[in-house]
DNA sequence: TTGTATGCGTTATCAC
DNA sequence: GTGATAACGCATACAA
């Protein structure tokens, strides 16, 4: 592979000058200049990446950790994260958790190995690996969920479950389950937080019977909703904590028979694009991931030209859309 | 950042004997081998990966290079990648091109700059950028796209659209129209092969009025679903060429009043998880894409280690899952 | 404005 | 078995 030797062999000049010619360094004669850039066209000349990065003591590559790839909302995040990286001349490397603390230390070990300008993640656990990072100088922003010392971008999600229950509660039901994400996860708790907010605020009893917790991926919230409804005075709505959850709970009434919007009042987390093709519509709190993705970048921007700013909290607010499942009817 | 020799200093060692005792070199002496791995553990040693790279002339990084990461066959087989990636110790760096071939070429230049070991990509055209990696010498793989020259892992997406078609026609659809997609997108223009195949082959005439292209993302397939009924004799059925063309094309039956199964056959490529929450539930060509993704990346490594065999096809077989949208009455 | 020379941190070669 | 040392390719301080 060609070097900068090379290009500066056949341009006739030294190194020196080839390196000032392609990093555009104004002091360059226009005529060395081209016959610089004519020999490194000429020999298909591509700076050597890890050559450059060792001399410069940095590298333009965020790294983005998530738990999940497969899930629309990490992946509108990744989204909102590449736009204003790329725009900026970042690499992103995308790298999955899959929610396993292990996973995520491995990713970090390699983000510090490869010296990455900065990381976008969303934290397994808030006691977390994240330590590390700082420990290196590394620039971390949370998204999603909160981790202690650093910016993070985050939803008012307890807030969106509460109005979502209350949403519920408003429709006329009054037997208000919730299929919760894994306890530990910040998000899960905070839904269901939002959730009890919503009851003691209306009055109504917090019947801890009417919740069940699953995994976040995975086929945990079938059996989790059928569980829920084959207890005596079973709930008569359920707020749903993402869309993998949605896909499983709805999937269990519809073998019990429930139509959502009539027998059974529905409200899930997360807008997907097949949200509304369903035969009642999925009534949703649709979270702002693109945003979440977009602002994190310029917050983790910002930290790597200047690391030195007490971390800042920023929380972005969801909306629910109200479709026919959550209707009572 | 802690050196290797910061290291070396507290162990007591040259700079040498450290690089072997971290890299499980046998021949070293078990008493400095503890010695220095407890002084890089109290440093919070990591080893700095780009001089790493540039002394070994070779990084342990794949490049992913998709179209979209929002779509769920691209997302399964980046799964594929990572964990058959992950298994042997190689890190996985994603990127999207949005179909877009200025972003693809942009990202080729990254992974040529960043000398990454290897390349799986889904190539935006035949007549691709991707010559430039095997100029630098940089393994590649195509997946779900043909690469002239290269090793590529394909669905015979040919024979599984004309399985479909054969379906509906089995089911006594007559008139069935195609949700195609962009024209000059190989597995597009594949998929409208094997529809007029198993239309040639039932004898049934092939007209071109019942056929409409729309960009893979997008709302285009609400509108050419839409046109295709708008006209005098309108499809009886249609083959949807995926899963984000589902969405449009099944909002426009939703409109027009159309119930999948009864008043039109419908099947769509790619089993994606709501398929079956639909109500009736979609008939889909589901592809192996995360098989996909883990072939590929055997093929990718096995060329990592010795590029001078031939390029080799393997073609993963698709299958039909029938559901209730493709009944008939 | 241009060239020379040095060092980034690591691994591998070569002596010992 | 271990240590000194050179080299990977580039960017920059300094000299010219």
């Amino acid at each position: 592979m060609a070097t900068i030797n090379d290009v500066a062999t056949m341009a006739g000049v030294s190194t020196a000058t080839v390196s000032r010619a392609l990093n555009g360094v104004a002091s360059v004669d226009p005529e060395l200049c081209a016959r610089v850039v004519s020999a490194a066209k000429e020999l298909g000349y591509q700076p050597n990446g890890p050559a450059r990065n060792l001399r410069r003591q940095e590298t333009a590559v965020l790294g983005l950790i998530i738990s999940d790839v497969a899930n629309p909302f990490f992946t509108a995040i990744a989204r909102g994260v590449e736009d204003v990286a790329q725009a900026v001349g970042y690499s992103v490397v995308l790298c999955n958790t899959d929610e396993d603390a292990a996973k995520e230390r491995r990713y970090l070990d390699v983000a510090i190995q490869e010296r990455v300008a900065g990381v976008i993640m969303s934290p397994t656990d808030s006691a977390s690996n994240a330590d590390v990072l700082r420990e290196h100088g590394i620039p971390v922003v949370a998204v999603d969920r909160p981790l202690a010392g650093s910016d993070r971008v985050l939803v008012d999600t307890r807030m969106a479950a509460e109005q979502a229950t209350k949403h519920l509660l408003d429709q006329g039901y009054r037997r208000i389950g919730c299929v919760a994400g894994p306890s530990g996860v910040q998000t899960a708790d905070d839904r269901l937080a939002g959730y009890a907010d919503a009851l003691v605020a209306a009055g109504v009893e917090h019947e801890p019977r009417l919740v069940r917790h699953a995994e976040y991926r995975g086929a945990g919230a079938h059996g989790a909703t059928l569980a829920l409804r084959q207890q005596p005075d079973p709930p008569d709505a359920l707020l749903i904590a993402n869309s993998s959850l949605a896909i499983g709970a709805l999937e269990a009434c519809h073998e019990l028979g429930l139509r959502p919007g009539k027998d059974i009042g529905l409200v899930a987390f997360d807008d997907v694009p097949w949200a509304k093709l369903l035969d009642p519509p999925l009534t949703v709190v649709a979270q702002p991931a693109y945003d979440i993705g977009a602002v994190a970048t310029q917050l983790l921007l910002a930290r790597i030209g200047d690391n030195s700013k007490p971390p800042s909290t920023t929380t972005l607010n969801a909306t629910l859309i109200e479709r026919a499942s959550s209707r009572r009817g």
